[in-house]
DNA sequence: CCTTCAAGTCATCGAACGCTGACTTGTGGA
DNA sequence: TCCACAAGTCAGCGTTCGATGACTTGAAGG
């Protein structure tokens, strides 16, 4: 029965705080959506996971979807041109491979929310990320012509890495860290962007 | 009002004809199960495409998740290892980006049924077809060590690439056919492989 | 024509869904 | 101590879900 703990953590323990609710529900509605999706996740399921009455989610977010929509807008990246632009694959890789995404049930918000992509506006948001974060970049990079399709191709790449690591669950990519693939991604980003790139981030 | 062309018909109009119905109410549900996953799908929706009473569903397959089971039981793909080996990478990407898949709502099945893979059934069947299918297959063609991680990096890339090109729905790839990819799948290929790769499949 | 039996429909069940409005309870300020 | 108000709960709404069993319909054989 120790007490300077306790009193340590009471903001944590505290009842009736507005702003923690609201903060446990959005944890607990990141979790069920990445991992079951959308449809498969009720109210009742994740107002129970924060032990919280249902109701204050209509409170507290609109609806379903709004919670949705706010649990699943990622957190801000950590800014992937910073650093050496030769390193850019490999910082994307990290992020995806190495990346504490705990938060989501372990996988990439993008590969997530592939999950709740039955829905358009879902998949439009996954589309805007994918361009905007990644794709964009890329082209930015490549040298030579069709510099689009292989920024796409590159992307492609590190999305099915994300998807195999989780979704399917292989083996060999499962266990994989980024120093792992370091080599693999050195070559598949030199050939694809037409000019010398690294494995490693630093 | 010809004759000769609704009397060739007819055996699609023909009512009452119990294999003629089943065989409908799978095509219904192999495109809503596609399109819209698993979860966003009713019986009611499925068997409203296929003109019958939602009863016969449960009659004929027994549940909606057997009637999902036979609906993405994938039609045996064409033998991925019939031709030269050198061309196997190219004669994958063409299944994914060639093929017409207008069944399944236009995608590849597998890329159709990570929509429903917040079900850990549908993981398990998609890690088997993965693996066994494709995985495997460039395990085998893949020269010196690491051949498993590389053969599962080079299956990330086209998933990835099916992702791409239908879920994400990005400009330059949902627009590529082969032909287009055949450069760069040979350079990619041929660097994860480390033997020579062909981009086009003849 | 009329019986027969499979093919297909109808009415409905209980459970779960998203969501609402009225209620209760705890806490900080007077 | 007591009040006011926000935080949280409760009962229940209308709908839709997967699933069931009793019913109706239509075509083929005698």
């Amino acid at each position: 029965m120790s007490t300077v703990d306790d009193l340590a953590r009471e903001p944590a323990l505290q009842k009736r705080d507005r702003e923690a609710t609201r903060a446990r529900l959005l944890e607990a509605a990141r979790l069920r959506f990445a991992r079951e999706g959308y449809d498969a996740t009720s109210v009742r399921d994740i107002a129970g996971d924060a032990g919280v009455d249902a109701t204050l989610i209509f409170r507290y977010f609109g609806s379903k979807k709004q919670l949705f929509d706010q649990a699943t807008t990622a957190d801000s990246p950590a800014d992937l041109l910073a650093g050496p632009p030769e390193e850019l694959v490999a910082r994307m890789v990290r992020t995806v491979v190495d990346h504490d995404w705990t938060a989501y049930g372990g996988e990439h918000p993008l590969v997530a929310m592939l999950r709740s992509s039955a829905h358009e506006d879902t998949r439009l948001r996954i589309r805007e990320e994918v361009c905007h974060t990644y794709v964009d970049a890329l082209r930015d990079l490549a040298e030579g012509e069709d510099t689009a399709l292989r920024a796409e191709l590159l992307s492609a790449w590190m999305v099915g890495i994300g998807i195999l690591r989780s979704v399917v669950a292989t083996p060999a990519l499962s266990e994989a860290r980024t120093s792992d693939l370091a080599p693999h991604i050195a070559t598949v980003a030199t050939a694809l962007l037409g000019r010398p790139m690294s494995g490693n981030t630093d």
